[in-house]
DNA sequence: CCTAACATGAATAGGACATTCCGCTTCCGG
DNA sequence: CCGGAAGCGGAATGTCCTATTCATGTTAGG
């Protein structure tokens, strides 16, 4: 392969994730071209149909979040560090991709391998820091990947914006390490005011299994 | 009006409301009058065009919505918990919506000033919340009506789901009223852990202003 | 029972998108 | 520096989907 050709065939692939995050799966493929600094026909040079690209940005990209969860997942440090670390680094990149992989029927079988294998690591981690005793016990991992899957596919996600972080904290329970304060932090100051969020209060559980 | 026909109408609104929350803002004139049991034609007798109706829709779950903050920010009540309320009022309602409105160019002036006047509103309460010290004061209300909106429009968001009240959680700050505990809630009990969440720290900002 | 309102859904018109094709341009080994 | 294979561009094609209309049949309600 010609050495331009493998070049603009990553550049393809960099401007159809920008792309795929930014607007939405549903970009064109004349748009993604136009994005790659390209014509469409280059484009179907490189990839025989929409799938096919869509599969390689797939790949590549979970691929890469794989790696760095491995990565990080092997460090001798909390498991909600790991999460945290594996969560920014989530929210600095182009993903809506995620989102719309699960989202959307069109996918490889081998890419929803990915997506499953990526997801298990995910729970992994979360049942873990569950165990350490430094993340709230009340929801299910599933449900945390959940909210982390739309904080971090959310337009404009950075890795450090404070709305990623005020998700962190939530996710946290306040009472850190599973048993610092007893109770709710503070007291309620205000009749009416419900404490904490009210509703579903954070599960007594025990510190550790 | 014949009878049957305002009934007929309200169908439409409702039925639109729903696919638009479900389905995204592409949903197709003849998807929604099937969920309404009418045909397409009904639907144009109802409504001129695709604009009228998606205006339509969106002004009256607006102003739906601003009746509900504004009788709860009359109560007697701390600014905190009238967010909690209206939050989650939002999140049991369908209301893909408002992403959709907010960010789809084919909105009417009218639906604009409702929104502006919704986000003013809502602003307001959290910055009181913030004066009061019952919220996190290291992010802008606007900031923070970025989170609640990507929270609010998730699919599947429910008043009390686990999600909502993490969120809450976040945003609630766990130093509570403001100066309950003077530091993290707990120290860090492994090596490598951040504390809380790393990266932007609590301001410290003073309890009052 | 009568008729003005109303409802219907096949038909029309328009747009958007994926994909193809062929003449032109650019690499790169010798 | 040359030749030709590899690569590229982008207008043209074919398909699908959607908003909107309209001629015809149905119904409320006085």
């Amino acid at each position: 392969m010609r050495a331009d050709a493998r070049r603009n065939r990553e550049r393809i692939i960099a401007s159809a994730l920008d792309l795929f995050a930014s607007h939405g799966p549903g970009v064109s493929m004349e748009d993604i071209a136009q994005a790659a600094g390209l014509g469409v026909g280059t484009l179907y040079r490189h990839f025989p149909d929409r799938l096919a690209l869509v599969t390689d940005v797939a790949n590549s990209a979970l691929t890469g979040l794989r790696e760095h969860a491995l990565t990080q997942a092997a460090e001798d440090i909390p498991r909600w560090e790991v999460l945290v670390r594996v969560v920014r680094h989530c929210a600095g990149q182009p993903f809506a991709l995620i989102t719309s992989l699960t989202g959307t029927p069109p996918a490889t079988p081998g890419t929803q391998k990915l997506v499953g294998e990526v997801n298990a690591l995910l729970a992994d981690i979360v049942a873990q820091a569950q165990e350490e005793g430094t993340m709230r016990r009340d929801i299910t991992p599933e449900q945390i990947l959940g909210l982390v899957n739309v904080m971090v596919c959310r337009p404009g996600a950075q890795p450090d914006d404070p709305l990623t972080t005020v998700m962190l904290d939530g996710l946290r329970s306040c009472r850190a390490a599973g048993e610092g304060a007893p109770g709710p932090a503070a007291a309620a100051r205000h009749p009416g005011d419900s404490g904490s969020c009210a509703v579903p209060a954070l599960a007594p559980a025990d510190a550790d299994a």
